[in-house]
DNA sequence: GACAATACCAAGCAAGCGCTTGGTTTGTAA
DNA sequence: TTACAAACCAAGCGCTTGCTTGGTATTGTC
């Protein structure tokens, strides 16, 4: 199933927002406004003029401006657990997997859901405590896909580092690459994920 | 030299403030504030109680609330290129001075000035442009000296992926560690710098 | 074409924000 | 003791914030 497949997918059961939508859209304005500008630093108005309304009229959508943080962040990770989910079945093997692993998280990092991504790895302190449960929830079924495959290596001896601490380390290496990689540089994805590999010794 | 002999060094030709004095116990303050609620979320009543003062009163000693931001990213940007410098001269083969550069980060990250260096990484974007270029030529040559270290490697062979890109998934992997890492959690920082290492595929 | 329900606007409120002001206390040195 | 600067306080100004309110278009359904 392609990327695009996966959304409609997700899109039809109710868990993510029609792009088109008028939510959608809202959610996805915000998610660029959150990650440029930070949460605190995004007013209501700069929210509401993204879409061309009032800002009054953002609460007829969302109880608060929070919950349009929780919305942003729910959605982003549900929608990436399952291409994340996608990818590492189409490999066959432990290596490629952690490939397909890594070229998956860079992909929603740098791509279309970078920005959403970008507010869910920075914006985790400006939200109530009871979103960052029902989100870090969310995140640990993200997070076993990882280390499923991370033992598996472990297990068959191309890893040598802890598979928990590797992943810790991942995870900040390639959020951190939203500060820096881009496309233009001359490195396409594939090539940065080579490099990723590299950088763990693990080449083809 | 250790850790104090080099603050000490510094505080000397003031280049970064005594930590017993009004100033540098603001900006010690400022630093925890700015990392547990976020530049925004931190008011300058939050400061100014943190230090037992009214909120008009700090702005004899800072002419803004962005400038207290801008002294503890200098300030904090100063000592830890001069720990890093320090940690590096120390080892004599390039294996063992990369081992020196990420502990040394490590110690940055989660030790004394972690809640200053949490704030260099993450309040990137409440800095006005002109503290951004003067922070950013700081940095530089920060990151110099872990560059020097990893050309070096790739020269002689022991490391396969490019310096650059190392580096920067490094700052990534390392700086994140200070959402995770808790020392009471029975690792200490000399195995943390191993499975980094290891993680590399650079064993002792 | 009637009628809800949904989506929106225009106006503004209460609270909190960074920062200023005018004046007082404290420390230092001749 | 006097002189003066540095450090601080008490009060509050002007502005922005998230959010509310009461009302008006727009849309979908039978």
């Amino acid at each position: 199933m392609n990327q695009e497949a996966i959304l409609k997918s997700l899109v039809a059961d109710q868990l993510v927002s029609d792009p088109a939508s008028a939510r959608g859209r809202l959610l996805k304005e915000a998610a660029r406004l959150f990650r440029d500008k930070g949460y605190e630093r995004t007013t209501v108005r700069d929210l509401a003029a993204a879409v061309g309304i009032q800002s009054g009229s953002l609460f007829h959508h969302f109880r608060s401006k929070e919950k349009i943080l929780e919305a942003v962040m729910v959605e982003t990770i549900l929608l990436n657990t399952a291409l994340l989910k996608s990818a590492v079945d189409e490999a066959d093997n432990n290596g490629d997997k952690l490939r397909a692993l890594i070229r998956s998280e860079l992909e929603s990092v740098i791509g279309q859901t970078g920005e959403a991504m970008a507010v869910l790895v920075y914006e985790w302190r400006s939200l109530s405590e009871e979103s960052q449960e029902k989100v870090l929830a969310l995140r640990d079924i993200y997070e076993q896909v990882w280390l499923d495959v991370l033992e598996a290596l472990k297990a068959e001896g191309a890893l040598s580092a802890n598979p928990f601490i590797v992943r810790r380390l991942l995870t900040g290496a390639l959020s951190w690459t939203v500060t820096w990689y881009k496309p233009e540089g001359g490195m396409n994805l594939s090539a940065l994920t080579e490099e990723v590999m590299a950088t763990l010794s693990l080449q083809g």
